[in-house]
DNA sequence: CGCCAGGCCGTGT
DNA sequence: ACACGGCATGGC
């Protein structure tokens, strides 16, 4: 699927931000947003010099709810964004450096236990703005191994299909690129968001997919077979 | 107009 | 555990 995506979009430059904290606001606005909605936020929080740590700091949680408006669930994302920071300061002295520096399980265990962060955004700040090699499924990975059959079916939306897309993207590149993960998880989600929204929307647009014929014919057996 | 978006959470069963 | 609906806004 990689090889087969990267063939046919070239490099995605991932994760569309400059700074990583940046990444991590990213993260928590795109949350069942179009990313064109969050880059409309994120002008308006440039534009109020809040797009780092102490800018943001600033701001009430009213007045960042006005900024993110734009990018929906406002109240909710607010308080998620207000509750990072609070964490971020208390627990690592409001460094991302020294954040990142902490083990990834328990990173994920703390991200995940904040309000607003579920396994994708967790992941996605784990990933993108923290540099720990860990996947990151969607919405768009849930639907292609749905329409190629790449997990037994029925593949619901919940949070146990979430956990076995996960693990599933884990063996796959662990069996195949051992010393790049988190490059190819990197690259890799990338290129998914990229064919998901080109073919595999939540209606099908399964013309001139590039998955639509490689995928069964290399690799659909052994990955079916891992589980 | 209607459908959709790079989820998450509370509630009911 | 899982289904289901609410959450808000703007693009197409």
């Amino acid at each position: 699927m990689h090889d087969a995506l990267l063939a046919a979009y070239g490099p995605q430059h991932w994760w569309p931000a400059k700074t990583r904290f940046e990444i991590i606001l990213g993260a928590y606005l795109t949350q069942n947003t179009a990313w064109k909605s969050v880059e409309r936020s994120l002008a308006n929080l440039r534009a109020a010099r809040a797009l780092s740590i102490a800018g943001l700091r600033r701001l009430t949680q009213a007045e960042l709810a006005a900024l993110i408006r734009p990018s929906g669930f406002a109240a909710r994302k607010s308080a998620a964004i207000c509750a990072f920071l609070d964490f971020l300061e208390c627990e690592y002295a409001g460094s991302l450096n020294k954040m990142s520096a902490a083990p990834t399980a328990m990173l994920e265990q703390k991200l995940l236990a904040l309000p607003g962060v579920g396994p994708e955004t967790a992941h996605a700040i784990l990933l993108y703005a923290l540099g720990h090699p860990i996947p990151v499924a969607d919405e768009y990975l849930r639907r292609i191994c749905e329409r190629h059959h790449l997990l037994p079916a029925p593949l619901v939306k919940n949070h146990r299909t979430y956990s076995q897309l996960h693990a599933l993207t884990q063996l796959a590149f662990a069996a195949e690129a051992p010393a790049a993960h988190r490059l190819h998880f990197n690259e890799f989600h990338a290129l998914t968001v990229a064919v998901g929204k080109a073919h595999c929307g939540r209606t099908a647009q399964c013309a001139g997919c590039p998955l639509a014929f490689d995928l069964g014919k290399n690799h659909a057996p052994a990955i079916h077979r891992s589980q």
